[in-house]
Order: structure tokens, then C-alpha cells, then sequence
DNA sequence: AGCACGCCGACT
DNA sequence: GTCGGCGTGCTC
């Protein structure tokens, strides 16, 4: 018996089928609403089962979800055809799909697609086939190696054909030949339990302050529904202090989430926690292997895992008996889902928890202007951890100003940060220099007639990537083999990139230390867990000298000797009208200045042609609550959130025309509400995204404004042509 | 989301 | 003459 389904109390309760002919399934599908069945002769589905159901030409899968209505003659009705031997969807997940789809506008069954995306759980495991000797056939054939194989198996123990083939050195055919043979026959072994990690283990020793917020977490653990923030420095400990809450809930058997922004790059966190809890915990992200996935959807279906560690479609996952969930790096942007279902994961923990009565835990160094307020607003507790680990305080962040510290024509590092890493790198340690622009450069450019090269279906150029030989579109995957010739002018050799890209960082620095051991880290370098990991162990063990990349090097990595940090410019996204633009540079750029210096004393230097800004002169100062003053005095002004709500419609499709037409037809006919404004249609930012014209309308409304209420019947009550599609975003976070 | 139904170009 | 392209609309 694995632990966990017996000693999680008792069974969920269901609530009892009260009646009548008709059930509502509600299917994995973009549809309105639950269909109603009828119920078998042979049996009566309960609420939360797990049914498959015929839909036109289909059988799916469904889960019922109530009593039918009478919505539907009952001519149409098609009856449910067998109950799944799954474990039945619990009531809060339930009541989670609900909520969010009330809360995003968007169908009850998109969201639910999204706590059954894998089908295959739903059927009961194939228990893995060992082979063991059978009575031996009288008229065998006993070659070399089948002698061999009968030979290991006389000592009793069954094993799969894959090792018994590997043992005695032949092909798995022998081993099936056999089995044809009669000399040998498949028994059922259970699958070896794995271990889970373990909270009776001593954690590491915590100084006063983690342990009195260490505390108060494990404290809260038994007390139903709250919001905490743990606030605390790079550095200072946040995940050692909330290992301790999940020490709490594991030893009152109740299941763990934790939400990680890129759980690709977790390979450090993940370290630490198998060195505190003595196993891995169990991942669950979008490029799982589909075994992986099927065993992890359906054991935590049974409450036979009790820590997943995840990416935002975690929070979707069916847990029996949850009883905690922190968010890490609750600031980070891509906690936002755009694609598909639109939510904001680190808001739809706070969802689940408060409906499944349970603490949930937010933590950064940089929090989110919406959580800081809540804290200060007592909607949320607050723990704040002030000292840095080793009393090392985070490094000053010196000011490169551009316009006096001039790079070299054609080059884009200062003098002043080239010497400080040229002196670093001579000093034996480590340099990070962070830019966020993948490829070569951002803007391919003729030099005789001037004409910029862009993608053919989205409102963007095309960035040379010179290491593959291409220009790509960053934003619908476009590419296209770098023209010899201006593909405008026809001009030979007259195209010239613009900006820069970190390929053409790495290529300026090589000439400013030649012998480095460089690494460019992007998304196109770091294609998975496995490339993540093999960065931060080449760091960690000092393969590498300089390390170039883009935001994926920001992410709370620890690397003692890494004490230089240069941020080529600071200036990216400062100036983008982009609501959270600041915001998102303070975090970004606080975060990579807490690369540095962790082990030693560190340096910082950040390149900028605008030292005045709140932003940069906030960082200077390392202060954090000058910069959050600012941010919120502005947005109390223009009751933007959290002082006001945003909801944006992207109206999109192939025809500008009657894309434009239906997104007026939208803005005209937005009943009027007090205190709401609708601004727009005007072109979205981008006005062509893979073929696609977009066009945008902003709501803006205040505060105690219901958003998802108004957008559904606004929306349901304007007819568009079904070739334009309407999609809704409450709470919008980038406006791209 | 998938699948059928439906109406226009290049093939046996 | 059909095979098949994907635009439109429905599925209890």
C-alpha cells in the first residue's frame, strides 16, 4: 500500500444522484455548457463521475456534473454508455472549473479540458508484465541463450523482458520466443512503489527570523483559508522557511502544490528540496513524457502523491486531499496563461485555496504591486525576511550612463563594464551579462534604400539569427534563410543588422576577453529540464567564465562565484506604454542583481541612457518601497489595477474589413454601466499576428466592478460572424 | 474540439 | 466526370 489514499481520512463525500431521467455531462469541449443523458438501464452515475458519452460521431469522455435541465427535447437525448474506473472528479475541482470559467468568460468545458488533459489516466493502469519459468515444454530447444535465461530465473524472481534480455546478453526476442515456447509466462508484478519525500527529516538549521516565519507558515497549515506573502530578499532563505510549511501538511498526510514559473530551469530547486525531504517531488509540466503523465494525473487522483511541483496548468490537477499550495515567484509574468483559457495561475491558486479552505503561500523578492497592496491592506498576512544568507547584503547597482560611458562605435558594452570583466574573469570568478533580446540582432536593416524586414504575417521584424543562418519571427515562428540581396532594392550586400541580440553580444565579447569560456543561454539554447540542468551544473562547477543571456538567467539560481552581473540595457521595456512595463524592469532587473555576489562581494552595473528614471534611480538606491511608492501613487491616479480593473477583447480575424466591423459593431452596442469606459476598437499591438488583423477594445472599470458578468451577456448579446473570433481577457498583464 | 456537409479546382 | 481542398455549423 502506497501511502496517502487510506491515511488521507475518509473517502470524498458525493453528493447522492437525487432523481430523474436526465443527467448534465459537461465534456472536455469549447461548448456552451453541460449536455444532458439519460441514465443506462445498468447503473446510475453519481456527480464528479467520470462517463463516456456519444456526440455526434464521437464517444467522449465527460464528467457529470448535475441534474439535467429540460433544455433539450428528450428525442435528442443519447444515453451514457459505462462509468470510467476512475476515482470521480472531488467537489472542489469541480466547483474550481466552474468558478473559472465564470471568472475568464470562457466555457465551462475548456476549462475542464484542462484538468482532463490525459485521457489515458481515466482507465486503470496496466500493471507491468514480469517473466517467470513456467512447467517446461517437453520438446524445448535449449540454445546458449535461452539456457542462460532459465538459468537466472531459477533463483524464483520474476523480471521484466527488457532487464532479463540485458542480463543474459541477448535480444528481447529470445525472451519472447520463449514465451511463445510455453517455457516461460507473464505475471502481473506491482509497480515498485516509489519514494516519496519525507517530512520526518531535519531540515536545515534556520536562523531566528526564518524560523519564526517558519513558524507561523507551519501554523497556518491547519488554518483553512488565508493568503501569506514571504517576502524576503534574494538570498534570504524564502525556501528553506516555506519547506517547513510542506514539512506541516505532509505530517498530517494532506497533498502539496507548489506553482514554479519555469519549471524547466527548476533543476536547483528540486535539489534542494530532495536534500530536505530525502525524494524528488513529482513534476507535472506541458513536455512530460505521456507515461509520466498518465501516472502523475491518476496518482494524484488517488492521494498517492503528496508533493506536485508544476507550471500554471499544475493548479488543474485532480488532488484528493490538497491541503497547501505555495506560488514561487508569485511576480513572475508567466504565471499568465495567454493561449487558450486566459487566467492568471497565481490568482487561481488563491481561488483554489479559499475553495478548498486551505492556506496558500506567495513568495518573491520583488512582489507584485497587486499582492503588496493586498498585504498592506491586511487582505493578506505578510512575513518578511530581511537578512541575506551569510549577512552578504544584495550588491549596490552602479549606473552606467551610455551618454558619458560610450561603448565603441558598432559595439554596445560601456568601457567601464568591459574593465570590470576583464578585471572579474582575471580574478578567476564568474560574469553574467544579461540582455533580453535573443538572436544576432533585432532588425535587419537595407543600407541603400532603407527598407526593415519584416515577418509577412504579424506587425514585427524578423531577427537575424546568425548561429542557424535565419531571419525568424519571435512571435508566430516565421523563418527565412538571410537574403544575400535586399529583398526590396535588390541591392548585393547592402543589409545591415541593427541593435543588439545576445549571438552578437557573445561576438563582442570574445574580442574584450578572448579567452573566456562563454555560454549563451535563451530559450533557443535551453531547450528543456535536461539542457537547463547541464547549464547550471556547467556553472556550478565552473566550466564556464561569462554567462550571456536573456530573462531565463534571472530566475532564483544561487552561484557563489558569480560576482560580476552586467545588464547590456536597462532601458528595454522602460519605455513600452506597457502598464506593468517598470514594474516588470524593477523585478527583472532586481532579480538579476541578485545573481550576484551570493558567495563574495559582487558587483552590479547596468547600462542606461536614462539615469532619471524612478526605475533605475530606485535600483541605484536599492529601494524597493521608493520604487513600489511611485508605482503606486501612479496607478492610484489613473485607478489602474489594483486601484481599478482592465479587461481587454482582442477581436481577430483574416478579413481587416469585417474585423474592424465587428469590433465597432462590439464598441457600439457595450451596455452603458456606471463608472465603466470602453476605449477602442484601435489596432492591437500587434495589428497582424500569424495572417490574423487584430483589433482591441479596453474596458476600463473600477474596482468592486464585476468584469466577467458584464463581458459575458455584452458578448453573447452582439452577433459576429463566426469567421471572427472574440477573445476575452480579465485582467490583462501585457498588452500585447 | 472534431466531424459532416457543402461547394469549387486538378486528376484517373 | 470524380477526389479532395477547407469554410461553416452542429453536437445532448
Amino acid at each position: 500500500m502506497v501511502n496517502g489514499a487510506q491515511r488521507n481520512g475518509p473517502k470524498q463525500p458525493q453528493p447522492p444522484f437525487c432523481g430523474g431521467k436526465r443527467l448534465a455531462v459537461l465534456l472536455p469541449l469549447p461548448i456552451a455548457g453541460p449536455y444532458d443523458y439519460s441514465v443506462p438501464a445498468d447503473f446510475v452515475p453519481a456527480v464528479g463521475d467520470f462517463v463516456e458519452v456519444p456526440l455526434g460521431q464521437r464517444i467522449l469522455v465527460g464528467v457529470v456534473w448535475g441534474v439535467g435541465s429540460d433544455s433539450v427535447t428528450e428525442t435528442k437525448l443519447k444515453a451514457i454508455r459505462r462509468l470510467l474506473p476512475a476515482p470521480p472528479l472531488p467537489d472542489v475541482s469541480r466547483r474550481f472549473v466552474d468558478w473559472v470559467a465564470s471568472y475568464t468568460v470562457f466555457p465551462p468545458g475548456a476549462v475542464l479540458r484542462m484538468a482532463m488533459s490525459v485521457p489515458e489516466a481515466l482507465l486503470p493502469a496496466a500493471l507491468p508484465q514480469a517473466m517467470d519459468l513456467a512447467s517446461p515444454p517437453p520438446h524445448l530447444k535449449l540454445t546458449p541463450a535461452r539456457r542462460r535465461i532459465l538459468a537466472l530465473l531459477s533463483d524464483g524472481l520474476a523480471r521484466p523482458i527488457a532487464e532479463l534480455a540485458r542480463e543474459a546478453a541477448c535480444s528481447a526476442a529470445v525472451v519472447r520466443g520463449l514465451v511463445a515456447a510455453g517455457a516461460l509466462r507473464a505475471v502481473e508484478v506491482p509497480a515498485a512503489p516509489e519514494p516519496l519525500p519525507d517530512w520526518r527529516r531535519r531540515g536545515l538549521d534556520l536562523t531566528p527570523s526564518q524560523a519564526e516565519s517558519a513558524a507561523t507558515l507551519r501554523a497556518a497549515v491547519s488554518g483553512g483559508y488565508a493568503v501569506r506573502l514571504l517576502d524576503g530578499v534574494p538570498g534570504s532563505g524564502k525556501t528553506e522557511v516555506y519547506f517547513e510549511a510542506i514539512a506541516e501538511a505532509l505530517a498530517r498526510d494532506l497533498q502539496v502544490l507548489v506553482l514554479l514559473p519555469e519549471i524547466a530551469l527548476s533543476a536547483q530547486w528540486r535539489a534542494r528540496f530532495i536534500r530536505r525531504f530525502g525524494a524528488p517531488p513529482r513534476e507535472w509540466h506541458s513536455d512530460l513524457a505521456r507515461g509520466e503523465r498518465r501516472r502523475t494525473w491518476r496518482s494524484v487522483a488517488e492521494g498517492e502523491i503528496n508533493v506536485v511541483v508544476g507550471a500554471r496548468s499544475a493548479l488543474f490537477l485532480p488532488f484528493r486531499q490538497l491541503g497547501l499550495i505555495v506560488v514561487d515567484e508569485e511576480h513572475d509574468p508567466s504565471f499568465k496563461q495567454e493561449e487558450g483559457v486566459t487566467y492568471h495561475a497565481r490568482d487561481m491558486a488563491v481561488v483554489r485555496a479559499r475553495l478548498g479552505e486551505i492556506p496558500c503561500v506567495l513568495v518573491s523578492a520583488t512582489p507584485s504591486l497587486e499582492t503588496v497592496i493586498n498585504a498592506r491592506t491586511g487582505r493578506y498576512a505578510e512575513l518578511v525576511l530581511r537578512d541575506r544568507h551569510g549577512g552578504v547584503p544584495i550588491p549596490a547597482i552602479e549606473v552606467v550612463d551610455l551618454r558619458h560611458d560610450r561603448p565603441p562605435k558598432g559595439a554596445f558594452v560601456a568601457p567601464s563594464l568591459r574593465r570590470a570583466l576583464v578585471e572579474t574573469l582575471a580574478a578567476g570568478k564568474q560574469a553574467m551579462l544579461f540582455l533580453n533580446r535573443r538572436g544576432y540582432a533585432p532588425l535587419t536593416l537595407c543600407r541603400a534604400c532603407g527598407h526593415r524586414i519584416r515577418c509577412p504575417s504579424c506587425t514585427a521584424w524578423l531577427v537575424e539569427h546568425r548561429l542557424v543562418g535565419r531571419l525568424q519571427c519571435h512571435h508566430c515562428g516565421f523563418a527565412s534563410p538571410l537574403p544575400k540581396a535586399c529583398p526590396a532594392c535588390g541591392a548585393q550586400d547592402s543589409l545591415s543588422a541593427c541593435g543588439p541580440g545576445v549571438e552578437r553580444l557573445a561576438e563582442e565579447v570574445a574580442d574584450i576577453v578572448p579567452r573566456a569560456r562563454t555560454l549563451v543561454a535563451t530559450s533557443d539554447t535551453l531547450t528543456g529540464p535536461a539542457a537547463a540542468a547541464d547549464l547550471v551544473r556547467r556553472i556550478e562547477t565552473h566550466d564556464v567564465d561569462l554567462i550571456i543571456g536573456t530573462q531565463i538567467v534571472a530566475k532564483g539560481y544561487h552561484f557563489p562565484e558569480l560576482t560580476l552581473v552586467g545588464c547590456v540595457d536597462a532601458d528595454l521595456g522602460l519605455s513600452g506604454g506597457d502598464l506593468r512595463a517598470a514594474e516588470r524592469t524593477f523585478q527583472l532587473l532586481y532579480q538579476v542583481a541578485g545573481r550576484s555576489g551570493r558567495g563574495d562581494v559582487g558587483r552590479v552595473l547596468m547600462q542606461t541612457c536614462w539615469p532619471e528614471h524612478p526605475v533605475i534611480v530606485a535600483l541605484a538606491a536599492g529601494d524597493r518601497e521608493r520604487f513600489l511608492a511611485t508605482e503606486e501613487h501612479e496607478r492610484r491616479e489613473a485607478a489602474m489595477p489594483p486601484f481599478g480593473r482592465l479587461a481587454a477583447l482582442i477581436i481577430s480575424g483574416r478579413d481587416e474589413a469585417s474585423v474592424d466591423a465587428a469590433a465597432r459593431a462590439l464598441a457600439r452596442n457595450a451596455p452603458p454601466a456606471t463608472g465603466l469606459r470602453v476605449l477602442g476598437p484601435a489596432p492591437a499591438p500587434l495589428a497582424l499576428l500569424r495572417g490574423r488583423h487584430r483589433r482591441r477594445i479596453l474596458l476600463h472599470a473600477p474596482r468592486a466592478f464585476s468584469l466577467s458578468g458584464y463581458v459575458r451577456d455584452w458578448v453573447a448579446s452582439v452577433a459576429v460572424p463566426s469567421t471572427i473570433r472574440v477573445h476575452v481577457d480579465i485582467d490583462p498583464q501585457s498588452f500585447l
